[in-house]
RNA sequence: GGCGACGUAGCCAAGUGGUCUAAGGCGGGGGUUUGCAAAACCUCUAUUCGGCGGUUCGAAUCCGCCCGUCGCCUCCA
């Protein structure tokens, strides 16, 4: 398959460079709930792994968890809990809505703050070989020495001078070096270090626990594309001087961010976020995920309710062809699917182009229904569907939220209805039939007898 | 200011030199089916791809300029 590289800004044939081919995502810092932003990333590095797995290629998944930052300290200083009773409880609501959203967890979810031993050490690897320089309990890196820092956010550090937006901070060489070990200020969380007691600064934890859980080199490094520069930039710098593997990661794969109406980054310093938990208060995590699958992964995505409801909609449909009575069951003629799953694959090989997998998967859907409406046998059609959908972990199956009346009384009422209509009284069928709709319950009749599904 | 992305039907969104008088979804119109509905099926819904030039036998697709929107430039998925 061909997979965009930030690396090289190209779409390359993806060749594995290990099995399982190893694959590092960035998480999120715990500090607040998980926002759709981060449902959307993790979304999309599940549906790489899923992928692959379908082509047959096993996967190692590593998701950190970065439980300890500024952020953290400042939340927890602002509502008076525990910095670390703050970040256990966001590495809670995290994974509870991933799990809302039927994302499969990561083999690993490393976090930061039992990660010590393995950033110290690496750090201690940089100021040894002299990439990386101690000041005032503090270490940073040495970004000029770096011949080729720049090279996957396409900066440079001459400009990035001239715009002297970085802080002055008296410690370090140069204004562009950062920090890969933060001296403890007074109240603040701490470790013991041969620096001194202080905390990791951001990036060096992504490059150690990538390189505990997967080795000096991993095939593909995920994440939102607002961490290409500083976050990534400085995990190449970092690893590959400190292994002198390169590249750290064969291939860089970015997601598009997600917008608010308006056009605005959704993000939690903006304040503009919708929460992973609201969402799937209205939505189910069937029509979240087709959401996001129906706009390519490297573009941006605009949140709004229209399009969210547009896509409950559009997956209540193959819900229904997935689950319809196959009334031609073992009759003569059979729906043969193959065709789909060859649609399917060349649209996923080429960069993962979900919309162009969803059309194909949209058409097959058609495709049933007619050969259902003609007594074809649609039992390999509805396999198909079931297949293809289940890469993109959709589950197809009928919400059970909305209306909780009991199956019994369902049941009673529809009979009552169907004796009303043998005597032609379609004045209390229809309303019993506005008495259901009212309890969520939505009616057809078909030429086998009534059913009836939740909405 | 630097780097980058984007602008396709009412809305969302693929397509990046000919097969495009442009996929798919949502919405809408008409028809079939139904006691009526619902669901489903059939059918119609962009001669046109932000604007203007250019390259080419041929451009939504390449080049130039312009207009508009967004992201990153040490908080961020």
């Amino acid at each position: 398959m061909k997979l965009y590289n930030t690396l090289t800004r190209k779409k390359e044939e993806f060749k594995r460079i290990s099995d399982p081919v190893r694959m590092y995502v960035c998480g999120v810092t715990t500090y607040d709930e998980p926002h759709l932003g981060h449902a959307l990333a993790t979304v999309i590095f599940e549906l790489l792994q899923s992928y692959l797995e379908y082509r047959g290629i096993n996967v190692r998944r590593v998701q950190n968890f970065t439980d300890v930052d500024d952020k953290i300290i400042d939340r927890a200083a602002e509502t008076g809990v525990g910095w670390y009773d703050l970040t256990q409880e966001h590495v809670g609501t995290f994974l509870e809505a991933m799990d809302g959203l039927n994302v499969r967890r990561a083999d690993v979810h490393p976090r930061v703050t039992e990660e010590m031993e393995p950033i110290i050490e690496l750090i201690g690897k940089l100021v040894e070989s002299g990439a990386a320089y101690e000041a005032g309990g503090s270490v940073y890196y040495r970004v000029r020495r770096d011949e080729d820092y720049g090279k996957l956010s396409g900066r440079t550090i001459d400009h990035m001078d001239e715009l002297a937006r970085l802080e002055p901070d008296l410690l370090k060489e140069n204004p562009e070096d950062f920090a890969l070990w933060k001296a403890q200020k007074p109240g603040e969380p701490y470790w013991d270090s041969p620096w001194g007691p202080g905390r990791p600064g951001w990036h060096i934890e992504c490059s150690a626990m990538a390189r505990r859980y997967l080795g000096d080199q991993v095939d593909i490094h995920g994440g939102g594309l607002d961490l290409v520069f500083p976050h990534h930039e400085n995990e190449v710098a970092q690893s590959e001087s400190a292994t002198s593997v390169v590249p750290f990661a064969r291939y860089w794969v970015h997601n598009g961010l997600l917008r608010m109406a308006g056009d605005e980054k959704m993000s939690k310093s903006l304040g503009n976020v919708v929460t992973v938990r609201d969402a799937l208060k209205s939505y189910s995590a069937d029509a979240i995920r087709l959401w996001i699958f129906q706009s390519h992964y490297r573009s941006p995505a605009t949140y709004d309710d229209e399009n969210l409801a547009a896509a409950e909609r559009a997956v209540r449909r193959l819900r229904q062809a997935a689950n319809v009575t196959n009334v031609g069951a073992g009759a003569g003629d059979r729906y043969d699917a193959n065709h789909v799953r060859q649609r399917f694959v060349e649209a996923m090989d080429d960069d993962l182009n979900t919309p162009r997998a969803l059309a194909a998967i949209f058409d097959l859907t058609r495709e049933i229904f007619t050969a259902q409406s003609n007594g074809v046998d649609i039992a390999d059609g509805q396999g198909m569907l079931r297949e293809l959908t289940g890469v993109l972990g959709l589950t197809l199956e009928e919400p059970q939220l909305g209306g909780d009346a009991d199956v019994a009384e369902v049941e009673a009422m529809l009979a009552k209805r169907e004796s009303a209509r043998q005597e032609r009284d379609f004045a209390t069928a229809d309303e019993i039939r506005d008495q259901l709709i009212s309890m969520g319950i939505e009616i057809s009749d078909t030429p086998q007898g009534t059913t009836w599904r939740r909405v």
